[in-house]
DNA sequence: ATGGCTGCTTTGAGCAGA
């Protein structure tokens, strides 16, 4: 199964390179979408099935909204689980369900702004939560992936500056210490069980050609479960779709499973 | 030092993102 996370930046302007890249040759199976931007009503249910994709939801207006779509073959979603039961909040940043055995969770972390911004206490309060939650869950699902967009680079090789970086938003050691905590429950950053290119990124500025220049971040995750880590087989990032005509800020993030 | 793009919004200047 490949399994991949992939912030869409609006998934009504990103419809046409999802159903692009979902009709390709190394399509993937599951895609856990961030920022979807879309009311419940408005999500594109129709278009994906078409495409050979069932889709759980669970969207706003405007802001955050996050989404899990997995192919036909893989039978139904079961368990869905909108939001966080220990962390009650009216941003739709988090949604959980069980594909063929494997429990899958869609996440978008907060931003955070900046250090020591309400919205970065905000954001470390959210990463507490969701580290009971994943406590939790894994006691009831040992096959368990947390796909999404972190807002978090974990190590100076993640980050195309890190002085320029260093102990801000994004790179802060509080972050990185909550990310270390997700770890520490029995979770592996599956990008790195590989062999990977040096100043491999996930996301880039739309700004001041950083895409061009490789100016980037990697703050886009998949975390495998121990279960999960032994049946990994390759993981990477899908680097051509941030080259797209009016793209995403981030490519998808992906493992094969 | 500032703003740099993009998407969204009670359509148009202001916000949020990262």
């Amino acid at each position: 199964m490949k399994l991949a996370a992939w912030n869409v930046n609006s998934l009504k302007v990103r419809l046409p390179h999802l159903l692009r890249w979902l009709a390709s040759e190394d399509a993937p199976d599951v895609v856990c979408l961030q920022e979807t931007k879309l009311e419940d009503h408005n999500f594109p249910v129709a278009a994906l099935a078409d495409a050979g994709f069932r889709s759980v939801f669970a969207g706003q207006k405007t802001y955050n909204g996050v989404a899990i779509i997995f192919r036909n073959e893989l039978g139904e979603a079961r368990d869905t689980l909108k939001g966080n039961p220990f962390f009650p909040d009216a941003q739709q940043r988090l949604l959980a369900t069980t594909i063929d055995g494997i429990r899958v969770i869609s996440a978008y972390f907060p931003n955070g702004e900046a250090v020591e911004s309400e919205k970065y206490f905000y954001k470390l309060a959210w990463m507490k939560a969701l580290y009971e939650y994943l406590d939790d869950e894994l006691c009831r699902f040992p096959q368990l992936a947390l796909c999404g967009d972190f807002n978090i680079a974990p190590e100076d090789c993640d980050v195309h500056d890190p002085e320029r970086w260093a102990g801000g938003i994004l790179c802060s050691e509080a972050e990185r210490q909550a990310f270390r905590g997700l770890l520490s429950l029995g979770l592996a950053d599956s990008f790195r069980l590989f062999p990977q290119a040096e100043k491999s990124f996930s996301w880039w500025d739309y700004r001041q050609w950083s895409f061009q220049k490789n100016l980037g971040l990697r703050i886009d995750h998949i975390l495998l479960s121990d279960q999960l880590v032994s049946s990994a087989m390759a993981s990477g990032i899908r680097r051509e779709l941030r080259g797209y005509e009016r793209p995403s800020d981030h490519a998808p993030v992906w493992v094969e499973i």
